[in-house]
DNA sequence: TGAATTAATAGTAAATATTACTATTAACAG
DNA sequence: CTGTTAATAGTAATATTTACTATTAATTCA
């Protein structure tokens, strides 16, 4: 049975992303780990953050390009990306109300949705 | 200077995304154009969808997978995915009209956004 | 508290999607 | 028709992520 133990890598990981607003890639998170854990593996990043997303204490984010991005804050909020530099910012707007709508449109069940915006950012330009 | 001439690999890739509408991945295109050019390269595939997209002829999703799939509709509208088939559905809804209020929030240009709602398609449940 | 059990790990290899490289081919201008 | 060079085929390389396996350590329970 998977996700049973509570390992300090584990709590590292979790520790890293809840401790960041910076969305950051699985390398990164593996780089501060190893700044409490040196020995700590890059394979055991990428299991934690799967099994830490599959439980919903964390986001993953794969938008816009080739690696996934984490995010430790997981109530439902979006993203502004900046297409100059990358860095993502989160969105405090109001939830937007159509997923009954999408749900009647296409016969199926709607859990949840997305929504990213893309331009460059008061930094970039 | 790229995109300058107009290759029959380059032409037969477009024709491909244009009379599908399956959302198809770069691998799908390439079987599909190795139908009528035995010895097209997997490389000029992703070399000229990457061009095409670049000048607005189709458009390059990579939403929710570790792959690419590509969008011979250019017009802005939203998707839904199945999360069980991994089938990509067109949805005819109104767009998002909030790309004002997200550029006055951060302070920067907003170009476009994104929005794909998540479920279950109709087939799967 | 101290073994026994087995989930989780480190380290490495493999898989997958995409991009880079280079000699050759072919689109197109003159 | 011919010269120029953009684009190609084929292959190698890159990057991110997953799989594999012997070993380690978290938790159970006597």
């Amino acid at each position: 049975m998977a996700g049973k133990r509570i390992t300090k890598q584990k709590r590292i990981i979790l520790e890293v992303i809840k401790n960041t607003n910076s969305h950051p890639t699985a390398d990164w998170i593996y780089e501060q780990a190893k700044k409490q854990l040196p020995d700590i593996s890059l394979g055991t990043v990428y299991r934690n953050l799967k099994l830490l997303a599959s439980v919903g204490e964390i986001m993953e984010l794969n938008y816009g390009s080739t690696y996934s991005r984490y995010d430790g804050v997981t109530e439902n909020h979006y993203h502004f990306v900046c297409r100059n530099c990358g860095t993502i910012y989160d969105l405090d707007i109001d939830a937007v109300d159509l997923n009954k709508t999408v749900a009647s449109k296409i016969n199926g069940k709607v859990e949840y949705h997305r929504l990213e915006f893309y331009g460059t950012c008061c930094q970039c330009q």
